[in-house]
DNA sequence: TTATGATCATCG
DNA sequence: CGATGATCATAA
């Protein structure tokens, strides 16, 4: 972790000089900057924007468990917006260590640390736009409100509750207001280790946490009154 | 294998 | 037509 890329903004003022650029950008335009080619096909190009953004703007490529921009302590979410620029799909912060969920707070919990500061970046996925042709748009830093740090807090205790109890059968996606549990995994026969409801070693489907497409919304609607 | 980046596909 | 559960790609 002691190197860092060279492209790596060493301000948050960098960071958001970047993102003006990156602002109005086509998905081949990104391509093009990134000397990247564009997915084959959607199905096929799930994180590929991301993953592209990442790259434009210097954040740390890969999969460690830090933030993007761990000297700005930023982390990077691309928001793909339908037709009436809402939120199309819920968005993943991160995995779930069901082995080591008890005595958490959420003071140090890692979906907490994660979305403490944010960098938005919106585009356009409405599939009635070309892939090619939808465009990237103006991003938005944002750090939660003490209403949403509270909402998100609520959700995660209730969740935290039934994962420690080992209920994590009987946790679906519909728990939560903003905060959601939903599997992460390549497929629905992937297993790893948990806890059953007897506290005894076992076998399960890989979790993660999700933000509700509302709640992501409010962030975006919020910027709005701002500028 | 576990983490990251997410969207797809189906169903109510 | 939105949400849930399933799935695709890549890095280390």
């Amino acid at each position: 972790m002691e190197t860092k890329p060279p492209l790596a903004p060493l301000s948050v003022q960098e960071l958001l000089n970047n993102c003006h650029k990156l602002a109005g950008l086509s998905l081949a335009d990104l391509a093009k900057q990134t000397h990247s080619s564009l997915p084959v096909s959607p199905s096929k190009g799930k994180g590929w924007v991301g993953q592209q953004v990442e790259t434009f703007l210097g954040a740390t490529a890969g999969s460690k468990a830090e933030p993007d921009f761990v000297n700005l302590g930023i982390e990077l979410k691309t928001l793909p917006l339908n037709a009436k620029s809402r939120p199309q799909e819920s968005t993943y912060v991160c995995h779930i260590q069901l082995m080591q969920l008890n005595k958490q707070r959420w003071e140090d919990a890692w979906v907490n640390k994660k979305l403490q500061h944010v960098l938005w970046v919106p585009y356009q996925a409405s599939k009635t736009i070309p892939y090619p042709n939808r465009r990237i748009g103006n991003a938005i830093l944002w750090q939660p409100s003490a209403q949403q740090a509270q909402q998100l807090q609520q959700d995660w205790e209730e969740i935290m509750e039934k994962l420690c109890l080992g209920e994590q059968q009987e946790l679906s996606a519909h728990c939560g207001q903003y905060l959601q549990v939903r599997p992460k995994a390549a497929n629905s026969k992937v297993l790893t280790n948990a806890y059953d409801d007897k506290g005894n070693l076992c076998q399960t489907l890989p979790l993660g946490f999700y933000l509700r497409p509302d709640f992501t919304r409010s962030i975006i609607e919020q910027s709005y009154l701002r500028a």
